[in-house]
RNA sequence: GUCCCCGUAGCUCAGGUGGAUAGAGCGACUGCCUCCUAAGCAGUAGGCCCCAGGUUCGAGUCCUGGCGGGGACACCA
């Protein structure tokens, strides 16, 4: 690439005045007029050098006057350098796309070392809401976006079907249970009240019969705890791949009990001469790796606190080998964060591992109402409900067009709007709209685009302003795909397409037939056309593998709903 | 009280390691289809970037202190 011979040049004028540790940019204006890269430079050499930034940079613009590629060099506003490159070489960018393709963008940051995703994680007491929606769109785009880092990547799902809450919805399927078979019962205290658990109930009657009527022991709850745990864990997973969300693991907590890892960790925490007995319970010094105090790990009636299967579930994680970790959680989870890592430094495993990414909340909203009701969940709207309301990939992407820190409001109008306000339909359209082009030229009997005629075009052609800033956009998304994974950060990717689209649909209107024919694509010049035709499937490589990111399809035609 | 996140256009939100005139979508207004899908494009209007200090050639961005909103602070998983 020409940006990195240009900021060597510069690196060695630096050098040369004596200053090497100078830092700088040199990248792609925001204003076109600024040129195809522009660089600061002489600014920041300015203090070092107690020179004027213009005079450096006018003498830099003079030094790298006859580097191969650029057509010229200005010195602009306050000592920028602003380089405009030959247009064969800005060009020459869309047959390094089409020669790529669907492995456009991906990079080798990962080097193929292993990473684990953990997100979702969902008690198996109920539905899916919108905040696990939320996260499985993040968890999973994150792992495709590390993926296209070059990361070998593991997605996990780890279930709590240990704990009190899964006795409350045994407890809570028994009493529904017997109301069907026309006993008067209370729904417990702290029991779930939706729908969904009369579903169940009634399964499990339809099941075993009458044989659990008039039994509320031991192993009646037992019987009801696995079934009502198989279903929802169920449920759980078909709402996920009706989501495009698959998992490698499914992780249980109970199993941390029955292989002996929790009771293993509490000797190993022993060991360290961390922990002290206080009030009958026994506890950790986490406060010794800056937790803000010290947690119980066994509690004064001999059970464990929901903080040792965590430490014992991470000692597994980095025992299996992953020494990089994510886990998407909600913001809620916050206060968890410290205590965990405290007690895996305890045991000798690095600050900070694992990493978090926590997210905020959503919320719906429908003509400027916030939902709230659902009959089937009792409270929540489910994710379900949503996905079947919108469609998958309308859900997935307004879930990750914000930034996971901050508050999310989903507008049920704008996600079932099919016109240009919906971002969704804007990228998938400019795509739909590029392809259709490629069609267009082979019904006229010319060849369409694909990547023979992308080797023999001539890109040099594509000198128009609107042509020119949609190639460098597309030149860009490798850099993109990198900044979005490297900070977990699905939301720039979705900014990024909608630029791209809105350059696409810039350049489609710029040169439709109506307006200005010789800007046209499929103009009768056939060195022109196919340079154009170019562009357009690199275009379209680029807005398909951005969607393939966000695990959303990228259709060739459009068929409006009416 | 302590900790985390947020505060940018009427609304919802973007704004790499500090850089040129702070952007997008929606909403409002004005134009553009005999001819590549108008599910689109072009343009206008709309801003004390919460406030006050500080760091420097330069701050929406970094530091400190406030104010406002949300969340977390259990021998609850």
């Amino acid at each position: 690439m020409h940006a990195e011979r240009i900021s060597e040049a510069l690196q060695e004028a630096a050098t040369g005045w004596g200053v090497d540790d100078i830092r700088f940019r040199l990248d792609r204006p925001k204003e076109p007029s600024h040129g195809d890269l522009a660089s600061n430079i002489a600014l920041t050499l300015a203090s070092r050098l107690k020179r004027p930034p213009r005079d450096i940079a006018g003498d830099l613009a003079e030094r790298l006057a006859g580097i191969a590629g650029v057509e010229r060099i200005e010195v602009a506003g306050p000592g920028f350098l602003n380089f405009f490159l030959d247009a064969g070489v800005v060009g020459g960018v869309l047959q390094r796309i089409v020669a790529a393709g669907s492995a456009y963008g991906r990079g080798e940051d990962g080097a193929g070392r292993r990473i684990m995703v953990e997100f979702v994680s969902a008690n198996p007491t109920g539905p899916l809401h919108l905040g696990h929606g939320r996260q499985a769109a993040l968890g999973d785009v994150i792992a495709r976006l590390l993926e296209w880092s070059g990361w070998n990547v593991h997605r996990e799902f780890y279930f709590n079907d240990a704990g009190r809450q899964i006795t409350r919805l045994a407890e809570t399927v028994l009493a529904r249970y017997r109301q069907l078979l026309g006993h008067d019962e209370p729904i417990p205290e702290g029991g779930y009240h939706g729908e969904y658990v009369v579903e169940i109930a009634s399964a499990f009657l339809e099941r075993e019969g009458r044989r659990y009527e008039n039994d509320g022991g031991e192993a009646a709850l037992a019987a009801m705890r696995h079934f009502a745990v198989d279903v929802l864990r169920d449920e759980q997973k078909r709402d996920l791949a009706g989501f495009n969300v698959r998992f490698d693991e499914y992780y249980s907590e109970r199993s941390l009990y029955s292989d002996g890892r929790v009771e293993a960790t509490i000797r190993a925490l022993e060991a360290t001469g961390l922990t002290y007995g206080h009030e009958g319970a026994l506890w950790l010094r986490t406060t010794r790796f800056g937790d803000q105090k010290d947690r119980v790990m066994v509690k004064g009636d001999g059970s464990a606190t929901y903080f040792l299967p965590d430490v014992a579930y991470h000692m597994s994680k980095w025992e299996r080998g992953f020494r990089e970790v994510v886990n998407v959680q909600g913001s809620d989870h916050h206060g968890t964060v410290d205590r965990v890592r405290a007690g895996l430094q305890a045991l000798g495993r690095p600050e900070g591992y694992p990493e978090y990414l926590l997210h905020q909340m959503v919320t719906v909203e429908r003509g400027g109402e916030e939902v709230r009701f659902s009959k089937r969940s009792g409270s929540y709207t489910t994710l379900a409900e949503l996905v079947d309301e919108v469609g998958a990939d309308v859900a997935r992407y307004f879930f990750l067009m914000r930034r996971p820190e901050a508050h999310l409001t989903f507008d049920l109008d704008l996600a079932l709007d099919q016109s240009d306000k919906n971002p969704v339909y804007k990228v998938k359209y400019a795509h739909a709209r590029l392809c259709r082009l490629s069609e267009l030229a082979r019904e006229r009997g010319w060849a369409g685009a694909d990547s023979g005629l992308a080797q023999r075009a001539d890109t040099s052609r594509l000198e128009a302003p609107t042509e020119r800033e949609l190639i460098n956009q597309l030149g860009e998304f490798p850099g993109f795909l990198r900044r979005a994974a490297s900070t977990r950060a699905p939301h720039v990717i979705c900014d990024y397409l909608e630029r791209t689209a809105g350059l696409v649909n810039t350049w489609y209107q710029t040169g439709h037939p109506t307006r200005n024919p010789g800007l046209s694509a499929l103009v009768g010049d056939d060195e022109l056309r196919n340079a154009r035709l170019t562009l357009s499937l690199a275009a379209r490589i680029v807005l398909r593998n951005g969607l393939a990111i966000l695990g959303i399809e990228a259709p060739e035609r459009m068929v409006r709903d009416e």
